[in-house]
DNA sequence: CGGCAGTTTGATGTTACTCAATTTAAGTGG
DNA sequence: CCACTTAAATTGAGTAACATCAAACTGCCG
């Protein structure tokens, strides 16, 4: 059910959509006999990647680093949609639009991998290994988004945050090996707050008071969980 | 851009959907000739259509009345997930998987028309035009899950609900011809309160103040909108 | 050492929730 | 058509959660 074979494009990660995308490995990838349909690009943390209405030809998945997608809206605020971690496309839907309806920005440096469209769309119609993953990364993200919807509508400020960091845990355990319950989350407190629709004051307030309750301490980019099943217990829905 | 041909499964409905489905039109659909592979079914209102995790080996499509998607969470709130007009497919996500994260309510009557998940994605892979179609499911419905989390985590009492009335009538004006902008839309105010996460009492004050406001009106299922300009001023993200 | 971004803390304000009572509307059976 | 029943909507008062504003503090880097 898990997806997580290695990723030919980006070396020393694991991915369950880009293999799928290029099918084989590719042999030498240092020369210019690349093809054009896949280059790399990079940015740094805090650049734009991606600009709401602007078309873009070319579909990526994050090699290494952390983004996110987001609303900025004209009132100043910003909502945060999803965190995209290193495999992950940015967005199935830009496989189908070309002129995406959010933005993203990197979190951190990050290094992407870019395929044209119009390839892409077409090992999506051929191929079928191709199709079933990308399908498989729709279903995903709807199902993300159902929780995250649940999450922001039903619950309070504590459960809000409780669940965006196991949902993070998930994720990163999913592809590296945590020890000692220490998660490497490249978040300020004002991302939490964009993502959860609170105020970074709040946040804060909530932060200490659950360093207080000895459940988790989260400062220079490492959450470290010190109770899971007390987590679980604030932060799970149903 | 918009979909909207005619739904060969559905006498008198439109649906982007449906008619993709099938391919060609049932000649003799009331004789018993009918494939098993499609089947019909109905619901009294409020009655339970899909139970989460319940196993279910057909995908179905909304030929007429309302219905809704949702998570009932333990502490006996839910959580409106989307409300499924007619021609909607319930969810994308059951094209791909068999239990569903999800239940679904009729929020009317409402008939529905069934598909053997395993046709369907013999289909699925087979005809191109079909794909597309399902793919086109899959975007709106990220599309508007996004603006949706948008709407949950930013946006005050009066915004959201005036978001939801705009996005229904979207909906709704993209099925039916909208007469003095009166729409059909019955949901009771917990509805409303379940699916922007407020509760009725609240939803009750906005509603009246919006009445004040010579705003909306909303009473007896019918959504009569006397002000629109105003209605988006303050219901339009971003 | 100074400057800056990020975090913390306190005081106060506002929004939306809760609880409880009342009114309205919608059925139902005589 | 009218009493009776029940569900839905409205209203008011009190409260809790989170926002807002502003100041102080921390750590980091030049």
């Amino acid at each position: 059910m898990k997806s997580g074979w290695p990723c030919v494009t980006c070396p020393n990660r694991t991915s369950g959509f880009c293999g799928a995308l290029l099918g084989k490995p590719v042999e030498d990838a240092s020369s210019d006999e690349q093809p054009n349909w896949q280059h790399y690009r990079g940015a740094r943390a805090g650049e734009q990647v991606m600009v709401r209405n602007q078309p873009c030809e070319r579909v990526f998945v994050l090699c290494n680093g952390w983004a996110f997608r987001f609303f900025q809206l004209s009132n100043g605020r910003r909502q945060i949609l999803n965190f995209v971690l290193p495999g992950d496309l940015v967005s199935a839907v830009t496989v189908f639009e070309e002129r995406p309806h959010f933005s993203a920005q990197a979190l951190t440096e990050v290094r992407l991998s870019g395929f044209l469209r119009s390839e892409v769309q077409t090992r999506f119609a051929m191929n079928p290994g191709f199709s079933a993953t990308l399908a498989k990364s729709c279903v995903n993200t709807i199902n993300d988004a159902d929780e995250f919807i649940t999450a922001l509508g039903q619950r309070s400020a504590d459960e809000r945050i409780a669940y965006l960091f196991l949902h993070l845990m998930r994720r990163i355990a999913a592809r590296n090996v945590v020890r000692d319950q220490r998660y490497r989350v490249p978040l300020r407190q004002q991302h939490i707050a964009d993502a959860v629709g609170l105020t970074p004051v709040h946040v804060s307030r909530v932060l200490s008071q659950f360093r207080d309750r000895g459940l988790i301490e989260f400062s220079g980019g490492i959450l470290h969980v010190r109770d899971v099943p007390e987590l679980e217990r604030i932060g799970t829905l149903n």
